[in-house]
DNA sequence: AGCGTTCTGTACCGGCCGGAACTTAATCGC
DNA sequence: GCGATTAAGTTCCGGCCGGTACAGAACGCT
């Protein structure tokens, strides 16, 4: 009932989640925003809330969307599977043609000022459950007898988690995604198995 | 001659380092810039130009305090060893205990508004300029018959840089040093010598 | 002493920030 | 047709942003 909605939601956080990811959160102006969600600040604090909300659905479609790879990888049959799975993932998620270099939840808030706080410590709860979920699935690999009984499945989730950041950061800094591709191809060389 | 300065430049260089790296360029506004250093506004501009040459002053300090491991790495007789200096240095760097955690050259500025692009593209030089100082030391060690005439000087040297910007990550994300070095030495099982 | 020079503190600039009040427009059940 | 409800556009808010004009204070030089 009421007035309906003259913009699509899904478009509107898409476009915002690309302005997030190109710019961080603090970057992002409600300006920049808005302009490219082709709405007005009335109509985005209507529908999202507020810029730290809209933030936080941003991230979420970016799990789902982009950054999906990093539940499908879990998937996999095997834990090397899963592994190089989240690394190519991760080389091609951050060098997407039509989308901003680097990941968003790398860049979008590592360092703030203190008015960004929530931002960032949201941030680095998704990254960790990641990562958590990924020592889950090793663990459940060492149970399988997939991987050697003394592999430590902390230390590898979070090796593999450094080296999925480590290619975020690269892609930020104007590698492309062959170049991205051999830095997996090389860490997965310590791989147990 | 005229008016002698009442603070110590290096010391409020050193004030403004610590703020950059906790909040990023865009973070960090004036008012916190200029508190942390103890001086106004007007004794900065007189000093360091503006808010871009602060930066520019700061990152420069860094390089040659904190991030100084990455240069005196490159001494180390083998490319083992250069390496794993490398990485341990980025584990401590990024853990000091007086400093922010993380790396002021990968949070600093990794996506910012338009405005900060100077600001960005600077720390993008930085970081490429320490990954080519290391392939080139690789290429040295190849040469030198110290790794083997297969071995891709330049792969390797991305592979460490992945590995020290995952770290950063890592640190900003919570992670203390031993754990930090514990990803040092699984990272470094991948090496050909 | 007097002067040029340089630093310091105050007060202020236009502009943009995130956010909200208020009016107008479109759609419902009745 | 008629309220009730919800969205849209306009306008404005206080506050902080990076940056500066100005006046006074502390020196070296002659």
């Amino acid at each position: 009932m009421g007035r309906p909605r003259e913009f699509d939601l899904d478009e509107a956080l898409e476009s915002a989640m690309q302005v997030f990811w190109a710019r961080g959160y603090e970057g992002a102006s409600l300006t920049d925003l808005t302009g490219a969600m082709g709405i007005t600040k009335t109509s985005m604090y209507a529908a999202f809330g507020n810029k730290e909300q809209l933030f936080r659905k941003a991230v979420e479609r970016y799990g789902e969307g982009p950054a999906s790879y990093a539940t499908s990888a879990l998937a996999e049959p095997t834990a090397r599977a899963v592994a190089e799975a989240f690394l190519r993932g991760s080389a091609r998620t951050t060098t997407l043609p039509g989308s901003p270099s680097g990941c968003l939840t790398v860049q979008g808030a590592l360092a703030t000022s203190a008015g960004s706080r929530p931002a960032h410590d949201m941030l680095v709860c998704w990254r960790n459950d990641v990562g958590v979920r990924l020592e889950e699935r090793f663990q459940r690999a060492v149970a399988d007898g997939d991987l050697p009984p003394d592999a430590d499945p902390r230390r590898l989730a979070r090796y593999i988690m450094t080296v999925g950041f480590g290619i975020a950061v690269q892609a930020a800094n104007g590698l492309d995604r062959d170049d991205l591709d051999d830095i997996a191809d090389t860490a997965m060389r310590t791989w147990p198995l």
